[in-house]
DNA sequence: TGCGCAATTGCAATATTATAACATTAATAG
DNA sequence: CTATTAATGTTATAATATTGCAATTGCGCA
């Protein structure tokens, strides 16, 4: 899989770009129509790696496009790219960030820095079967698990953050 | 530390009472005051064991009290609450359920049910092992988790729903 | 091509969750 | 018993998300 934690610093334009191409090639193999406005959502959901809530994209979208967007754009966009597994919400933010790896469909666990607020995707299965042995016991079956994790990143902790 | 995942049926009157006998005991130890409002937001929260939003309460405590009561009030005893870690948030239902084991605070593990509703808290050592493992190898410092499973109980399995 | 169906988008209103700011009241220490 | 802090009351509003219906677009097929 791609790499899931970037440096911090790195060539994001190469981050966007796969992005974009990857969710192409993906709806176009699903028949999912990855339409303008989907696909300008993906863009700018992918303007960085910190997670970035519903208004902060409808903002972003009113300034570069010139029809006026409402709520429901932006959320029915969202709804098509969660549905696709092309981004992941971040519950306990209300906000939304691009997958790292959406050639297979998985909820997401994130490292979350709140100096930076960038969120690492983790690919951690030691987390997953954790969960589902705890699950198990329970005879719980999972739909779908949120893992977000609050603290501070390395690259913070260096610059003398904590 | 107390049992995390009820029975379908029991005495809930009981879990009612021990968490309040619970909370009024670790407050007076540590100087915080479990006010009136407190002590019926705790209840209310504690009315069962799925997990409940702020205006539901809301709603409740009107009912329950001639005061006219807003959102701040609830807000604000939520906050304490939280603080003192008796209850804890589902960040991914906007709801708040009792902690079921508030002598340590802890960040809560829960495997919420869709169609009972009902959250079951775990205690899953491995689980925090795997995160701490994960977010270590990272140079990332833990501040708070939330994990948070949603599927299907086994009660529900029995009962034929999935 | 053009018709018809289904998916997408536009649009207005509103629901839901949460907080800000400041006034008032209650509890506690000295 | 008074000064101080903590808690609560009150009004307003911010931030997030959804509903319902109309208009438009894309697309398969006659």
């Amino acid at each position: 899989m791609p790499t899931a934690a970037p440096e911090h610093r790195h060539n994001h334009q190469h981050c966007i770009d796969e992005a974009v191409s990857h969710a192409r090639r993906l709806c176009a193999e699903r028949g999912a129509r990855l339409t303008t406005i989907r696909e300008q959502v993906l863009t700018l959901v992918w303007a960085n790696h910190q997670p970035v809530g519903a208004y902060r994209l409808l903002e972003a979208l009113a300034e570069q496009s010139e029809r006026r967007s409402t709520p429901p754009t932006v959320y029915r966009a969202l709804d098509f790219l969660l549905e696709q597994g092309l981004i992941h919400r971040i519950a306990s933010l209300n906000a939304f960030v691009g997958c790292a790896d959406p050639g297979h469909r998985h909820s997401g666990h994130f490292l979350i820095c709140k100096h930076c607020n960038t969120a690492i995707e983790l690919d951690a299965a030691n987390i997953d079967t954790a969960i589902n042995r705890a699950a198990e016991q329970r005879g719980f079956s999972i739909d779908s698990k949120c893992v977000e994790v609050v603290g501070s990143c390395q690259h913070c902790r260096e610059q003398g953050h904590d």
